[in-house]
DNA sequence: AAAAATATAGGAATCGATTCCAATCTAGAG
DNA sequence: CTCTAGATTGGAATCGATTCCTATATTTTT
């Protein structure tokens, strides 16, 4: 048994503190620590042998000490909506990219489409002490939302939502403009009757979607068909049913507007159930789809924004936050990209 | 300025801490602790008086000082290759999900594909002092791997990889198997110049079909052409350029096995190119498409393996690991899922 | 050469929890 | 009624870092 631990002091098991770097360099804690979070005033005799020390051990230090001490994390939230909304990954992606060039890391966790689960994710990420939170909402009218939003402790950034009683930084999508071109692009075509599909009224995507799409309706002297609009949900389900339903009435829209990628699967399936063409046999707009669908579907027409955009902007509103500047909003354009999908006239 | 802080004794940036809500109760510190962690030996009024403060105060505890503590955080790492694979986020999704239920959360943090950044995060985890971690790895020839999963000082699961000299817990799917069918099937309506487009060759997934994949040539005597292999990527626009080539060739493939996403869409993209249909003019089966990809090309046949079932064996597994078991491997069975684009015959 | 200013290093307090140990209290046994 | 075992509670140490304060070493100024 003789020399079983001569190689290394490390038992297993055992972690490496800062405390057995101080002892490997005959070193206080304090000179230390200053050395290795790059204080000024350390000779650099002291500097060079620590850190040689530190590196022989493998020292890594623990966040949840560093944290608990110091009250800085540098780790940001990023609570998502719904994991598996491609749109939403290219945004948390861009903004990591961000962030980590910053030197800051992210976490992301999952609300999973449920305002209890974001509620839950709220309270994690206070308890982690994070340096901030970027967040896109399960909904605005959240009953949870305005405790979360107070209590943070910390700067936020919003995606695509409007708080309107809080003075908060978020990062929204000009959706109307680009809708409201589409719109335009289909009247000038010869369609009257153009049905919009999207999300549900509590957060601001939708509402600003009905905005172009009702200013674009105004300006061209249409009346809007109270039953072509759907707004109830992202479920590709419901927009599946609601499609069958409107392809079935006597006078059946010429055009969809499928608002995210929950409609325009539901949408698609419809069509191609009642073997629709889109292009041929109706006009069809994506709003919103994501830029990997696109490859696919290179002849769809779309209103598009830019999730790289979004994502760094966020980022970048949320370290302006962290050094002390006051809430502010981002808008990001989006622009109808007219293809193949849209461009058959009546 | 009365009264300006009556309503709570909470000061605006201060947080409530364990020792506010013994103040309040008139307690110590150990009972209250004892109190909000539910050990035994409390009396019945005092679990009642505490439990009231807290609640008052909006008492939450600091997990960095709890982890630092304790030396748990019931909390999982899940470090991703690629988050914009929708493949990996519904694992994720159901992978959580299952963790939730057992009390812990879930941190998910984007290798982006690269193994540096795949590294730092392991590191990052390891200074968080995770319970566990899940991984799908960038590549298993990593030079950091080895070091990472030696000290990573908890239980690790890897998904989809295999590292053969260390002992370690991973949920892999049985790849091989549905390819053979696939391959197979393929056989019996004539094809005999089958392409295979997948991933490269460090990950267990590539090599796993590849076995299949040449099991099923053997088994019918046919030869393998090299040119048709093409392993090296997932990159989408690699698998564009090298389907473009194969199809100017005189004797092209009659069938395109296509491996995870990128493939998928480098090859769908070929075929567009080339008004090539699938189905009719070639045949074509996807490995491992995602669900959700399925709602759309309802018609493509695809070897396929349940996500849902990876994520919740994989929590299964780190969740034994966390008492204790062994390091242990569960295998997913896939299945060759045949549809319109593989059946027309030669 | 003595005094003042500054650079460097060490010691100890601290962050917010958990947990061990000892003290007190209660209840049941003898 | 006393003694002992067990239930409760409080006090203090601890986790691993940071940071403030003080003591010494070094340099600069007069």
């Amino acid at each position: 048994m003789v020399g079983d631990h001569s190689g290394t002091p490390r038992k297993l098991g055992h972690r490496v503190t800062i405390r057995d770097v101080a002892e490997g360099a005959d070193a206080a804690l304090s000179s230390v620590s200053r050395v290795l979070s790059g204080h000024p005033h350390v000779s650099e005799k002291m500097r060079i042998k620590v850190q040689k020390v530190a590196e022989e051990l493998g020292y890594e230090p623990n966040l949840n000490a560093q944290t608990l001490r110091s009250g800085v994390s540098r780790t940001i939230g990023f609570v998502v909506r719904d994991i598996n909304n491609p749109l939403f990954t290219l945004i948390a992606q861009a903004c990591e990219r961000e962030l980590r060039r910053n030197g800051y890391s992210m976490i992301l966790i999952n609300s999973d489409g449920s305002v209890e689960i974001e509620n839950q994710n709220f309270s994690l990420l206070r308890k982690r002490r994070v340096d901030g939170i970027i967040a896109s909402l399960v909904a605005e009218d959240s009953p949870y939302l305005r405790k979360n939003l107070d209590s943070a402790h910390c700067p936020i950034v919003l995606l695509d939502r409007q708080v309107s009683d809080r003075n908060i930084s978020a990062v929204i999508a000009n959706h109307s403009s680009g809708v409201y071109e589409a719109v335009m692009s289909l009247v000038k075509l010869g369609h009257s009757k153009i049905a919009l599909i999207t999300g549900s009224n509590n957060i601001y995507p939708t509402r600003n979607r009905l905005e172009g799409f009702t200013k674009a309706h105004q300006d061209a002297n249409l009346e809007i068909c109270s039953n072509l609009l759907a707004v109830g949900g992202f479920d590709a389900d419901y927009a599946f049913s609601h499609s069958l339903n409107l392809l079935h009435q006597k006078s059946a829209p010429t055009a969809f507007l499928a608002g995210g990628v929950g409609a325009f699967m539901g949408i698609s399936r419809a069509f191609k159930k009642n073997k629709i063409i889109m292009g041929k046999d109706v006009a069809f707009v994506a709003l919103d789809t994501l830029s990997f669908l696109e490859l696919f579907f290179a002849n769809i027409s779309t209103v598009y924004r830019d999730p790289v955009e979004m994502g760094r902007e966020a980022a970048i509103l949320l370290l302006e936050g962290l050094e002390g500047a006051q809430p502010q909003v981002s808008v990001i354009e989006t622009q109808f990209v007219e293809r193949d999908s849209s461009k058959g006239s009546i």
